[in-house]
DNA sequence: ATTGACTTGTCATATATTGGCAAATATACC
DNA sequence: GGTATATTTGCCAATATATGACAAGTCAAT
């Protein structure tokens, strides 16, 4: 339930000297959704990561690259066999990603 | 769509010479179903790793890390900033793993 | 005790996933 | 050709999950 993109935001919106109620009109949600993707109870949906970072000055991949890796994370917490997964997949994406540059 | 884990599970079901409608009913579900979790359109439950694995006699670990994986991949898959996210979440994992060794 | 910032809970609704069935396709055999 | 068996696909109702909106709550400063 903790999040790193969340966190982040934090920090940066708080850097920045904002409200809540200064950055959500501009998400178009309430404080109330604002402060629970802080949290990190609720997702903030992909298209709106490069509208938030330009809101508060940040780099959109930096923090899209934190909002992936809390989903990541969120697939495989409870898991033994977490690190093992994660290589497998890692492999999957460099394999495919060979395949692309050559076809 | 395409899936390592449903790959796999029919490489290990033809193995064993089993027809789909031999396996479905152990898992409570009819061939479709199957048919659609060894094709990748379909996620089979994470309680049924372990009874699929000893219909396939196969190891349940393997198994669930294909699982997993699949799941890792799908969720950064288009994502330029894929293997950054796969890294931070991976650090994540670490980090964690530290702190509860040592709890 | 009032104000302002943030948090939490609830709940209706939107969105996504699943289960079940029927029909389609594929392959082999006669 | 026609039948039989295995698998696949499409559809849709049922279920589960996520979201948006709002009210009420906490907390800190004054």
């Amino acid at each position: 339930m903790k999040s790193q993109f969340g966190e982040r935001v934090r920090e940066l919106r708080e850097k920045q000297n904002l409200y809540l109620r200064q950055v959500a009109p501009f998400l178009e949600m309430d404080t109330a959704q604002l402060s629970k993707i802080e949290k990190g109870s609720r997702l903030l949906k992909r298209d709106q990561i490069p509208v938030l970072a330009e809101i508060l000055k940040a780099d959109s991949n930096e923090l899209l690259v934190l909002w992936l890796a809390d989903q990541l994370y969120e697939v495989v917490k409870d898991e033994d066999v977490a690190l093992k997964a994660m290589d497998a997949a890692q492999e999957t994406l460099k394999s495919n990603k060979r395949n692309k540059r050559n076809k």
